[in-house]
DNA sequence: GTTCTCTCTGACAACGTTGACATCCGTCGT
DNA sequence: ACGACGGATGTCAACGTTGTCAGAGAGAAC
């Protein structure tokens, strides 16, 4: 009989000859089953830790069908978004017994579907995703082939596919009413990626608030399409050679906000006094930044915890139905746009719908 | 027979019926190995899209004895130094067809050993430690066992675990000199973790600048013993409160640079007025903070890209001898000192020995 | 015509674990 | 004294894949 496995470590066999006792016994006290003598139990340990062996999950995931393991899926981790939505999505796995492999996309569709192909295949127990660009009808069938699934910032209309998100077209609306509160008038989007599910809500609101305060929407003041500094940089520079350049803007993400601000800088115009400028995601970045940018935040951490918790429900059968999760978006005031930091502008009217208050949360009553 | 396998997906044994083969004929395909004929391998490819099957990791890699996975262990994902490197790390494996599985340990030595051992109940094929605490013995006992190990910013004395590092000693060397070369005569340093490999190293490089200089070193000038911007906050008041308090100031990291940053101007000071300020790291913000961090940089995406392909060929048996790889810090220079951004003050001497060079590769020699 | 070689194919036994079920042995109730 | 019961243990067949080996044809070489 062989000593030790094929790749040299110890087997449940190894540990069974040497404690004197059948597979299954040891099988049993690794698992914490009960009907197993005092005797035999210390005599497995003891082999357990004399050889140091370590059950191997594959073979166990093979038999049991269940991996405890998640796939988490991102856009890119280089961006300061997601480590603290990644972090807590960790530390609730890791709590709960389970591991995280992580896919960066770069925002890329085909990416992201090998991503998740290969997640698949490796039996990940379910999926995050946040930063989703692949089509809906992808998700649905992921869903239809019972893979537990949570998007974050996105809506997949399936009845099995679970949400967190914040309202952004309620985000989008607060930053350019702030703007709008401080008098400006010409009030420019830098725009995220354009399949962008945030992107396109964040561009809702902002024409909202727009309408609303009876101004016209201009494309002209609509510039960017990607979410990095170089895109920051390039499209406030498109902006500023316009015939008449926006005296605010709001960025469809923080690193676009930053980058404007270098753009701004490197032409001598001064934030705010020349232009006002809004982000969003409220990254740990932005409260450094000279002059500290006034942003909306985003509750990354809690985010990332209703993630993994739901997604983990949904695993272990605690419950499967749809859940969306909706988290108000809040905007931080710092020095930016030239208000009082701390407190909003005055808004121009009140909001409007449940969001933009305390987090809502709806069942799945919907689909 | 079975239609699908246990937890509804399609296994190989489907897709052989459907394709009119034997289940080895399919696997032949996937593989794609020699000695298949055109005719059944079109009917196996088309089985194979029909029921949308993908093949088992958990049971290949049983059989196989390879995962093709590897771990991750870091301190904190949230921290900014480590996005760069994952994803360097991410990108090399992945390009060469490895999952990563991400662990955070928050710079804690018995939540690092858990770590470890889950990652290796998982069989991945290796493993990458950075900002590792557990001790060396624990570590030697793993290249033991033969698996393959990376460690970042560390080193461990075992004729098969390779390391990329800078040299953290000549870095907090570089800082130390910077600071002495503006005048500064009093210079403190803010400590990072104790059982940190790089705060002992960049504390040794700054006593080493002192000595050089004829300084005496002054155990009172060294607060902290974290990584964090609190820590940093913390340390640097209880810098100020000395009875002569520095006039300027090495920080382990970036973290802690900021954080004694926020103290500061909290207290009404200026930096580089009153206090000059060198951090450690190179994080995105530094160059975007009021006023832009002087550090000195490590090349965290270089660090990562070559940890991760050492550890590939390792795992592919490619070279299993040992491998050091150290990587020269630079110092950046910006407005926390108040010297001449873009360069460094003169040096009060040459340093010494290879490293503040071009990086140096020592091979497998010593043990 | 026989043997050899080469291509293609499949049967079968692993891999290391757990689940289903069987068995053995005391002890208890009657 | 006997059956029933329940604790403690073991046997065996999965799980889905790949590695080993053997075999069937088809030409090629002698």
């Amino acid at each position: 009989m062989a000593r030790v496995g094929r790749n040299g470590q110890p087997t449940i066999k190894q540990v069974a000859a040497r404690a004197g006792v059948s597979i299954k016994t040891v099988s049993r006290v690794i698992n914490g089953a009960a009907y197993v003598s005092e005797a035999a139990r210390r005599r497995v340990v003891r082999a357990i830790a004399q050889l140091n062996y370590r059950p191997n999950a594959l073979a166990r995931g093979l038999v049991t069908g269940r991996s405890r393991s998640i796939g988490l899926v991102i856009a890119d981790i280089a961006n300061p978004f997601f480590p603290p939505l990644v972090r807590a999505i960790e530390d609730v796995a890791a709590a709960r017994g389970y591991n995280v492999i992580l896919c960066d996309t770069d925002e890329d569709a085909d990416r992201e579907r090998g991503a998740i192909s290969v997640l698949l295949e490796r039996k990940v127990d379910g999926l995050i995703l946040s930063a989703s660009r692949v089509p809906e009808a992808f998700l649905r069938q992921l869903a239809a082939d019972r893979i537990p699934l949570v998007v974050v910032n996105r809506v997949v209309r399936h009845p099995r596919v679970s949400a967190v998100l914040v309202d952004s077209v309620a985000g989008g609306r607060l930053a350019t009413e702030h703007l709008l509160a401080l008098g400006h008038r010409r009030i420019a989007y830098l725009a995220g990626p354009p399949a962008s599910f945030s992107n396109r809500s964040r561009l809702r609101g902002y024409r909202q608030a727009l309408v609303r305060a009876g101004l016209p929407f201009d494309p002209d003041l609509v510039a960017g399409g990607a979410t990095s500094l170089a895109a920051g940089r390039q499209a406030m520079a498109a902006l500023l050679d316009l015939d008449r350049p926006p005296t605010a803007v709001f960025a469809f993400d923080d690193l676009m906000a930053l980058g404007a601000l270098e753009e701004l800088r490197r032409r001598g115009l001064r934030v705010p006094g020349d232009v006002a400028i809004v982000g969003f995601d409220d990254i740990d970045l932005a409260a450094f930044v000279d002059p500290p940018l006034t942003t909306v935040a985003q509750p990354k951490v809690e985010m990332g915890r209703l993630a993994a918790t739901r997604l983990l429900d949904m695993v272990e059968g605690k419950s499967s139905a749809r859940r969306i999760v909706t988290l108000a978006p809040q905007l931080i005031v710092r020095h930016s746009c030239g208000a009082q930091p701390g407190q909003a502008a005055h808004a121009p009217q009140e909001p409007r719908g449940p969001a933009g208050r305390t987090g809502s949360i709806r069942g799945g009553a919907e689909e």
